[in-house]
DNA sequence: CAATAGAGTTAGGCGAACCTAAATTAATTT
DNA sequence: AAATTAATTTAGGTTCGCCTAACTCTATTG
């Protein structure tokens, strides 16, 4: 096992789960999907990406795009694990607004040991998912990412529960979370604007529901699936 | 208010603190110390010291030494509070081992927010002492650090209450542990050799107690007082 | 197929935080 | 008072992680 442990940097844990997560679309990272995604430029991702190849961490073909190695993507499994069950600690056990789990979680993650995060993941009897529905990998590096579509490509009439919703922003998933737009809640398309229009539909809610209406831009970030069971 | 808030890295922090510790006996923290406790150089002290200083966080008087300004006590203050609350939750919420929470506590206070902290130590009942003993300073900046001895200036025959323990060494506080000697543990002095000779001595310990004998050096890393009050 | 737009890389810099080696200052001894 | 010793600072250097500006590929398009 050549698993340095501990001796990533912080920077170095974000690249690799920003590469982690562009490659999950299929193709590899490339530069520039970087650079936007961590917010730095595009030559900073070019000098860093060079230092995480001559650690073996990833691959690069140059002008091409970038990929994980086996390491770099146990190592980025490994920091999602700690992200994600520190934002389900914070928000279950400490009471932190789900809009600000995330923001918390991202800067703790490089600090806390892999003991407290076992133990935290035992106080809330290993759960599966992070309070905005992504799957938390196992100890051992498996994720199963669940297959979904998301909810700006649903069509009239469908009933779609909300499986996940991206994380990143605290403004978008408060406002999300005053619709009802959370993971697990039940929602019925009631009609499509075209052209990009905004979506309009029903959201379950305990004792009654409630017509919204969102954007395509907002409604992308929302992932579904048809399931009804919990 | 000039309250730059979370602007601090973390080893401006770490120096802060170191400075605030070693002030706390009288006289200004010299650049030999604070190399010694922060283990790096005296150079790189010289050189933190000067950027300490430009923001206003320290005052420094060459070849002198170095005091905190209001400022810079509040930041350390704040951090120590971090700090020893998160050592508290560590331990008494997580169940980590009495000594691994300091080195856990010491990366982790860099990343935790105030707001974090607050809801650790509300859901602690607001903790005044962490699990060394050690003094937890409040919101506003408060600590009131208690008068007491090493237990290596104790005369023999006396009884004596631990009060606090000094946390920077595991092993150390693996050791006292084995031996009973925690804050909160009553010991009476049975013997004192000579010639900074092993300190012999009564632990009492629910439901009997035991005779242990110490050295010098470690007596001195033990803090005692005469009350019998818990 | 040559021109060009856009993505990616290189060159050169900067600040933070460390280092070693070489002054320098202060304190202590003789 | 001079000399030694100890503490401190300065000088010069490193690595990490970022930047801007300039250059170089690649791919598209007229």
């Amino acid at each position: 096992m050549a698993r340095p442990a501990l001796s990533l940097t912080g920077p170095v844990e974000d690249y690799l789960k920003a590469i982690y997560d562009l490659e999950r679309v299929g193709e590899a990272a490339s530069t520039n999907d970087i650079a936007l995604r961590l917010a730095i430029s595009p030559a900073s991702v070019s000098g860093m990406v060079r230092r995480l190849a001559d650690q073996g961490l990833i691959t690069h073909e140059p002008y091409r795009g970038v990929r994980l190695t086996r390491g770099g993507r146990d190592a980025a499994l490994r920091t999602l694990r700690r992200h994600r069950i520190l934002e389900c600690y914070l928000t279950e056990v400490l009471g932190l607004p789900w809009d600000r789990v995330h923001e918390e979680a991202e800067r703790m993650e490089h600090a806390a040991s892999e003991e407290l995060i076992e133990r935290m993941a035992a106080a809330l009897g290993d759960p599966k998912q992070d309070p905005h529905g992504a799957p938390i990998p196992t100890r051992d590096g498996r994720v199963e990412e669940a297959t979904l579509r998301p909810l700006s490509e649903a069509r009239q009439g469908e009933r779609l529960r909300v499986r996940r919703v991206q994380d990143e922003n605290a403004e978008r998933l408060r406002y999300l979370a005053e619709l009802g737009i959370r993971p697990g809640a039940v929602v019925r398309i009631l009609d499509r604007a075209p052209f990009d229009g905004p979506i309009t539909l029903w959201v379950d809610e305990p004792g009654g529901g409630a017509t919204r209406a969102i954007g395509e831009g907002l409604a992308a970030q929302v992932y579904v699936d048809a399931g009804t069971s919990d």
